[in-house]
DNA sequence: TGTCAAGTGCAATTCTGTTGCAGAAACCAG
DNA sequence: CTGGTTTCTGCAACAGAATTGCACTTGACA
């Protein structure tokens, strides 16, 4: 575990500084359930260095999607939800009506990139992607 | 043309009142490219009725919305953006690097519609997809 | 250890979207 | 056409996410 640090000593080779900021939220990601919004990460940051700002944090996230380390996703509520790109990749289904969510296997998504690829010659780099529906048991609540 | 007409005779007829804010918000949307964001409905609507208020272009998508008569898509720069469903349904490829956008048809999603129901007993309402990907012309320049 | 650009904290601000409320007007009945 | 009811609108205040300017701090490297 914790082979996120490699991430940050990646960075360091880029020419990005090593600050213990961008460590620290890089664990609250990496620890996360990989639905963690900007706030949560301050938050639990701030649990160990209460000094941590808000704008950090986004500043960090900015810099970590700019080389999509990290996947960016609204997942309808309003506010963005943020996921470490190196672990499973995986997407999501949400349901309308109860707000339930189901994982989906990144494989799913294969025969469409080949689509697009064929048909479009275009590249598609789905890293994480929210589809909204309506799950089996809503389903069958509405009707019965 | 002008058929969306029909819709709001339709909205009328389950019980929503047929007002000219309505009309005109309609009106915007369905002369629009597809891509048209709250604000500039809004300033659209306000060059022929300066009262129009923001909130009630807000409130008018979230009915629309709810009824499945436009679809809410957010292409990444902030603000979401709506459309006409009665207008053919298709989806977006959007280049990272030139910011170009091509359409994809709808029928391209059906195999993953029918992945998703199979395998995770799950009705996904996929209207408006906004898909990320590098083009060919922009894989070819970076290599070359 | 000293230098300096990158990074941080703070505070103010912007921007999208929401909500409460009083008045306006669409719809329906007569 | 008129009156009554309920929905809808405009207004204004508000909420919350995200951004930005600026001074201070600190990591990296010689």
């Amino acid at each position: 575990m914790s082979h996120h640090h490699e991430i940050v000593e990646a960075l360091q080779q880029i020419g990005y500084r090593l600050t213990p900021q961008r460590m620290m939220i890089l664990d609250a990601i990496a620890s996360g359930d990989g639905h963690t919004s900007a706030e949560e990460i301050h938050e639990a940051v701030r649990a160990a260095y209460p000094y941590l700002d808000i704008s950090t944090v986004y500043r960090t996230l900015g810099l970590l999607k700019a080389l999509h380390l990290v996947s960016e996703t609204d997942l309808g509520s309003g506010h963005a939800q943020y996921e470490l790109l190196s672990k499973g990749l995986h997407h999501h289904l949400i349901c309308r009506e109860c707000g339930g969510i189901l994982d989906v296997d990144n494989s799913f998504l294969n025969p469409l990139r080949q689509a697009i690829d064929q048909e479009h010659d275009f590249h598609a780099e789905i890293e994480h992607l929210a589809i909204f529906g309506m799950c089996n048991a809503c389903n069958a609540n509405l009707r019965g």
